[in-house]
DNA sequence: TTGAAAGCGATACCAA
DNA sequence: TTGGTATCGCTTTCAA
């Protein structure tokens, strides 16, 4: 598209830095001060310069800005995996969230490094790194420098601000009322890697008096294929309910417990996490750890805007009790 | 984040245009002649410059590039309803799509017109529009000029390309198949609005031999909660299996149907429309005709990228025959 | 507190 | 085919 076309054709009259200085009666220089938030400059001009801007409908032009060496109102968000079923939610959260904070969201969907390759010339104000995209080095060197505001989701990072999830505390409480309906045998079907949720299953195993070993573990893939294969070894292990790690894998061995005509929540109790399916369309509703994707995009949004110091946080999963988990039978 | 700060900081080394012509031995304007693609060069510089970016890793900024009227490699795109379950999958497809073809995309959740106005000052070279985001006079004005190369998602523009799916012939195939399994009673559940989809129901029944009337329709709201108040007008009217123009209301049917303690696909099929759960996690899996996002997002952005002439293309959903349809009941 | 002027990094036009 | 130069829209430094 040519300079030229572009001009004429842009249905939307921009305003420019010029017009809005020559109509306030001002040099564009000090209207730019007006705008950004550097004090030096009359309160009175100010005022004055930013009514006017609503007014006209002033918008900077961000790549200007940017070049120059602004905000560009960018947003950055990378982590690979986007296609799991959990990220699509958040992203989209992310996005009419930003949207409605007046920025605009630059989706790469690459590890952290290539990630940054691709959005650091964009001059993104903030970055959000999802996920498995964390690289702790990168982002140490990234951050000690303070140069580029950066929020880390899901999991935690020393260096920077982050969001994570406590999945501990929320596997200890879903495991907890499992206990609570009586079951005693309960098996942890998933990735051996889910250290943090092991952790909160042998707590709530504790918290009740109960003990645990590691023959509760299941391992299997994170899939509806995983948590198909483990049905087995659940059923020979006299177990009576499951944690499985992830939503994927309880719908996985749901259904391989229905093809066997087991009943569910009548003769086994499964509970999932995630919450992928948190409108609850499934059948039976699953009963599952959701994890609190609408508050992290909030969050980690509002930090990226506001925020000022490190924070690290973390949010709980929300128990959802759907018809997946009962009591034990007799 | 000052200018200094952001040069020294950013660990990833920029490569800047000037020291790639240094390097070269020619000017900034024949370096950047030389990558882009207009032809007014000696095919020896053009190949030396090239080679060299390569070996330097000079990547051009896309923010300077785009103030100076380039190509910014920042595909836009626009359309509320990003919280609908099936555009989450959409976003993400395009996203990662997008991402494979070197381009970045920049997503403003709005309607047409409030998106051009986020997304034209990001000067993008392409515009993608999802479903009810549309206004075709701005469209029209926008696209006669060819000023911006746009594609509209999921339904069909006269201005510009656009890959709509084809509801109508999807919905054909799918109440056929219902009809195939023996069904003559079909409800036809949902939003009274989807007119194409109501055509491809009557289609399947013209084209077997039976006749339909509007009676066949039950009117509710496109949510699980529509489909679940459906059920009454469902049962009392002697269908045995009802065709949902969406997979909420399907499910919602579903359900209603489970706490009646009937069957399905026993007692009644029911057929889903969007393919939401593509991953067929539920139980039963629902019986759905599913958009074809993946393929939607490929197309929409090879067009914006290699497209020089409009194409508008109809690409049929695909009939996912899931567990929730099945022969009629003696 | 303000204005003038110098960039930011790249492209496009005009001469040569 | 090339190089010089204006320009894109905005921010920031430097004087006044």
């Amino acid at each position: 598209m040519s300079k030229r076309l572009r001009k004429e054709v842009n249905p939307i009259k921009q305003v420019l830095l010029k017009d809005l200085a020559q109509a306030a009666g001002v040099s564009e220089a000090t209207a730019s001060r007006a705008l950004s938030g550097s004090g030096r400059i009359s309160q009175e001009t100010r005022e004055r310069v930013r009514s006017l801007a609503e007014v006209m409908g002033y918008q900077a032009n961000p790549l200007a800005r940017g070049l120059a060496g602004g905000n560009t109102n960018l947003l950055g968000v990378c982590g690979s995996g986007v296609l799991k079923p959990f990220m699509h939610r958040l992203l989209s959260q992310l996005a009419s969230y930003a949207s409605s904070q007046g920025q605009k969201l630059v989706f790469a969907p690459l590890p952290l490094l290539e990630g940054l390759r691709v959005l650091l010339p964009l001059q993104i104000d903030g970055l959000i790194v999802c996920w498995e995209g964390l690289d702790e080095d990168l982002a140490a060197e990234l951050l000690e420098e303070r140069a580029l505001p950066t929020v880390v989701l899901g999991t935690r990072s020393e260096y920077c601000s982050s969001f994570d999830v406590d999945r501990e505390w929320g596997v200890k409480t879903g495991v907890a009322k499992l206990i609570e309906l009586g079951h005693r045998r309960i098996a942890f079907v998933g990735e051996s890697t889910a250290n943090d949720k092991w952790q909160g299953f042998v707590s709530a195993h504790t918290d009740a008096g109960l003990s645990v070993s590691q023959d509760a573990i299941i391992a299997c893939e994170g899939t509806p294929l995983g948590g198909f294969g483990a049905l087995d070894q659940f059923l020979s292990s006299g177990f009576t309910a499951a944690f499985a790690t992830n939503d994927e894998i309880a719908v996985g061995l749901l259904r391989a417990l229905e093809e066997k005509n087991f009943k569910v929540p009548e003769d086994y109790s499964i509970l999932g996490y995630d919450g992928i399916y948190l409108d609850q369309l499934g059948r039976p509703r699953l009963a599952t750890l959701a994890q609190p994707s609408g508050t992290l995009a909030k969050m980690a949004i509002n930090q990226l805007l506001d925020g000022t110091e490190q924070i690290n946080e973390s949010i709980p999963p929300e128990l959802i009790v759907g018809d997946s988990i009962g009591k034990m039978r007799d």
